[in-house]
DNA sequence: TTGAAAGCGTTACCAG
DNA sequence: CTGGTAACGCTTTCAA
């Protein structure tokens, strides 16, 4: 491979000096360099097929243009990898170059992570988790620009920018759902205490409810961890060997996974979903809750504007855009319910 | 934030000169420096904490220890991310850093992916996919060490070395062990065309029968697809109305996803697995297979293992470790079988 | 309007 | 054994 052309090749070509080159290339050519020199330099470099030398650019400016991405386990999980995407695109977008580090829930390894990324001098940093959850931000992050997706400064004060799912409306807009198709025993497998994910949309359950003047069964309600296998038995035990009269008639689920085990029980158990019984999930996982039988009437996560929104308000902050709100310590990003199959009215016999 | 010490803060520190710090840190000390002013050298280092700025190191040496790894969709899709994982545990065990870039299967962003990277300088590069696919390799590739991860060079006349399951051998072995068990119709929903993998587990699938001189059921073989609906689908066509004379006695699937489907299927017609079915997944999808209920047994992709061996085999390359093997094309990575609950002996009733 | 030179932080070569 | 100097590729300032 023969090298690549520098900014001495082009200017040789052009028949000029570097610096010319330089100010033509980087749009201060008017003014400084003749317009007659300007053509022959643009088009010795489009001939060359020229393009600066990135490292060179970051040893030079002291910026790279590079934003690194840390996380506890996007890449290596099946969860949340939509957060990346929508994150890379904004910052491609912006002629960002984002360098993505998972560190495997490894903890020991956050700052190993950002102390690299920081010696290569990214210009800003950002760290996303599967699941909400509180964050120890790694020391390194708060000498760059640094943003939270997913996850929330987890120090007496929080310092650093998050952007998170509004998992209260969340719970509250499925909750809502169900009301509306006449449910009023509803159960919820929570998840489990291990995220704040699980509270937070048990208090859009409740305040649905209550915003419907209807009481709050708040004794529906489970933590159930979050896999099939615990849905599958928290189904169970609501639905096994309990008469018609004193089934829930809607179950909801805290993530997809969960609503998967309790269409399998309601399966085993000969109900007809969503004639029998209304099953909800959460997350709209790919793949899972489109694909699944029946298809899962779910709440999506807005992964992707997630990802984009922190990605925004990063650069914006990277690039000095003096953005007036850069105050404001939380970004919510709403929810988007997405109904299937696997909700439907209440069974003509529930009693009220 | 104070700016990091350069090597020139040391150099003063110590009263010596930057190249006698430069040969000491760099192990050239012996020989070159006085054993004192080496000594004085190496206190100062550590005292200032100094380390040397890897862009210029970039730029002085043309050698980043930086590794692209590239995708189609392995971060933001589900599956997968354990190729990355297992390279990057290598990649960090040998000092270099892994930069990941999903393109989310859009194959145009594939060049410019490539070409950023190669800007960027890296020392080497891996193009990772989801499922066992061909690849059309981007002609960066060609231009620095390079290996492909679960996929194959797609040229006439193949040019990089890939690691890939030995999806063979895992239809063979998954078939091997329902053989075992005594089934002899054997039902498998393969997957799509869109994929090799589909094409070669059924391959395995017609040897176990070979091998064990049995008569091959292949019009037992139906293509699926890969999700959940396709399964319990293809699941309800074998067993619906059909009288359990005349069901396969075992279904294997090309996929856990697929797998699922089938136990929906096998719930909602009031069969138990595995006692009255036996049902076999591939992939040994994390969350999924083992959580499944019940748990499904399952063929191992070696994803973390593949992950390390491509690794391994790029910076042997990079550092020009002389690897004398360096000719093969192709390593093949052996699937794990894993049992777990879903598939058992089979029925006493079943027709020989 | 242009070109020369300094500097980003490093390493390697070569006189002394 | 030591320290000065050039070079990696670029931008920016300053003088001509």
């Amino acid at each position: 491979m023969q090298r690549k052309a520098t900014a001495l090749d082009v200017a040789k070509r052009a028949g000029v000096s570097r610096s010319a080159v330089s100010l033509v290339l980087n749009g201060r050519g008017d003014g400084n360099v003749a317009k007659e020199s300007q053509d022959r330099i643009r088009q010795a470099a489009a001939e060359l097929n020229y393009s600066p030398n990135p490292i060179a650019l970051s040893l030079r400016n002291q910026r790279t243009r590079v934003i690194g991405i840390v996380s506890d386990e996007v890449v290596t999980s099946p969860f949340d990898g939509n957060i990346i995407g929508g994150a890379d695109d904004v910052a491609r977008s912006r002629g960002f170059v984002t360098v993505v580090m998972d560190t495997e829930l490894d903890a020991s390894r956050d700052a190993s992570a950002v102390e690299t990324l920081l010696d290569r001098q990214v210009d800003g940093l950002m760290y996303v988790t599967v699941g909400l959850k509180p964050l120890d931000v790694p020391q390194g992050m708060l000498r760059v620009p640094s943003v939270l997706a997913n996850c929330i400064d987890n120090a007496p004060v929080p310092r650093l920018h998050h952007v998170i799912p509004d998992e209260v409306s969340g719970g509250r807009e499925a909750t809502h759902h169900l009301l509306g198709l006449g449910h009023r025993d509803i159960a919820f497998l929570a998840g489990a205490q291990t995220s704040p994910a699980a509270p937070l949309r048990v208090q859009g359950f409740r305040a649905a409810f209550e915003g419907a003047g209807l009481p709050v069964r708040a004794d529906r309600v489970f933590l159930a961890g979050w896999d099939i296998d615990t849905g599958f038995n928290g189904a169970m035990k609501l639905l096994d060997g309990v008469s018609p009269a004193e089934r829930p008639t809607a179950i909801m689920c805290a993530n997809d996974r969960l609503a998967v085990g309790v269409v399998l029980a309601a399966a085993r158990l000969g109900l007809s979903v969503p004639r029998d019984l209304s099953i909800m999930g959460y997350d709209d996982e790919f793949r899972i809750a489109n694909t699944m039988v029946p298809a899962l009437t779910t709440m999506a996560l807005p992964l992707r504007e997630m990802g984009a929104a922190a990605m925004t308000r990063l650069l914006d902050q990277v690039e000095g855009a003096g953005n007036s709100d850069g105050d404001t310590l939380e970004t919510m990003v709403p929810c988007r319910l997405v109904v299937r199959e696997s909700t439907g009215p209440v069974p003509s016999g529930a009693p009220n």
